[in-house]
DNA sequence: AAGGGCCTCAACCGCGTGACT
DNA sequence: TAGTCACGCGGTTGAGGCCCT
């Protein structure tokens, strides 16, 4: 048994004993710990908490760092290119969110992991299968993830001709026999909501879009894309990641990993009903959509 | 306005592993 | 080699906020 082990074996008596504190975080304490690292350092967490005077357990500060406090966490919703990141580096390596995290600056594992929980999970229970099934999988690999390259590329196509409004063309090149792209959605869709530019040209702000699901995301600016997380040096791409140059772009990373997708994919754009998720008769429309998708794929 | 259900996410827990003695 | 300590990871929980009725 660890010392984690050894202190919740008798947790309650050495916490009275010690009168370590649990639960949420005041700011004097988040304060605390800020200054005792600005001034010496990370590591050795369970002196640090002593030292510093923190009624905590060192595995809760250094937990309180790593996820909240370190200056360079990153804040705010996850972004389709990081939607995107997650679901195909989660495809090959399954629930290493650390090792996930790794490859999408800022955020942690912790951060990562509840998005999958609260996000990925919640849908494979709406079409009642399990998330590791090869299922659920191919319907991730195939459906949602082209969904996600599509929209990236139409909010792509937003900020570059931000007052036009793009039809996105199929690429079928590469895609299995039994998908079929022009069912991935109903024609009716595709003309009702083509490729709809989420950005609004005369504010230049964050295109406001929902993520893979529906939620709500404000996507950073597209060059977020190419240059913060796809732009991995060629060590850290050891493990399938195509960077013959350091600045990789975002086909060519696409393309690797399980080596579906590929240079120009480009299918049918789903809704961006910027706003509210909102369909024409005023119901959700991203729950619907997705799940009429999903469940026709889950079908074939 | 109230309350009940749902969702999100910060925090905790248990366990594995490596370093050190 | 065994015991101890420290750290990190993945799973789980629960408080609080939000939404719907």
């Amino acid at each position: 048994m660890d010392v984690n082990g050894r202190l919740c074996s008798s947790a309650t008596q050495s916490d009275e004993e010690m009168d370590l504190r649990r639960g949420p975080w005041t700011v004097e304490e988040d304060l605390i710990l800020i200054n005792y690292i600005a001034n010496h350092g990370e590591g050795r967490w369970n002196s640090l908490a002593r030292y510093a005077g923190l009624k905590r357990t060192g595995k809760s500060c250094r937990l309180r760092w790593l996820n909240y406090l370190r200056p360079d966490v990153r804040r705010g919703n996850i972004t389709l290119e990081e939607q995107l990141l997650i679901l195909e580096l989660h495809s090959r390596w399954g629930n290493r969110w650390s090792k996930i995290a790794q490859h999408l600056p800022g955020r942690t594992d912790n951060e990562i992991k509840n998005y999958w929980r609260t996000r990925v999970q919640k849908h494979a229970k709406q079409l009642q299968c399990d998330v590791n099934s090869k299922r659920f999988k191919d319907t991730m690999r195939l459906v949602w993830m082209p969904r996600l390259v599509e929209r990236i590329q139409a909010a792509a196509s937003a900020s570059n001709n931000s007052s036009t409004i793009t039809t996105a063309q199929h690429n079928t090149n590469n895609l299995p026999n039994n998908v079929v792209t022009g069912q991935i959605l109903p024609t009716s869709r595709n003309e009702d909501f083509g490729v709809v530019v989420a950005q609004d040209s005369s504010s230049g702000a964050a295109a406001a879009s929902s993520d893979l699901f529906g939620t709500q995301v404000v996507s950073p600016p597209v060059s977020d894309l190419t240059t913060d997380y796809y732009n991995f040096p060629a060590t850290n791409c050891t493990d399938g990641f195509q960077s013959g140059s350091v600045q990789v772009s975002y086909a060519d990373c696409l393309t690797s990993p399980t080596g579906y997708f590929n240079n120009g994919l480009d299918f049918q754009a789903i809704d961006q009903q910027n706003n509210n998720n909102v369909w024409l008769d005023g119901t959700d429309v991203s729950e619907n959509l997705w799940n009429g998708d999903d469940i026709w794929f889950l079908q074939q």
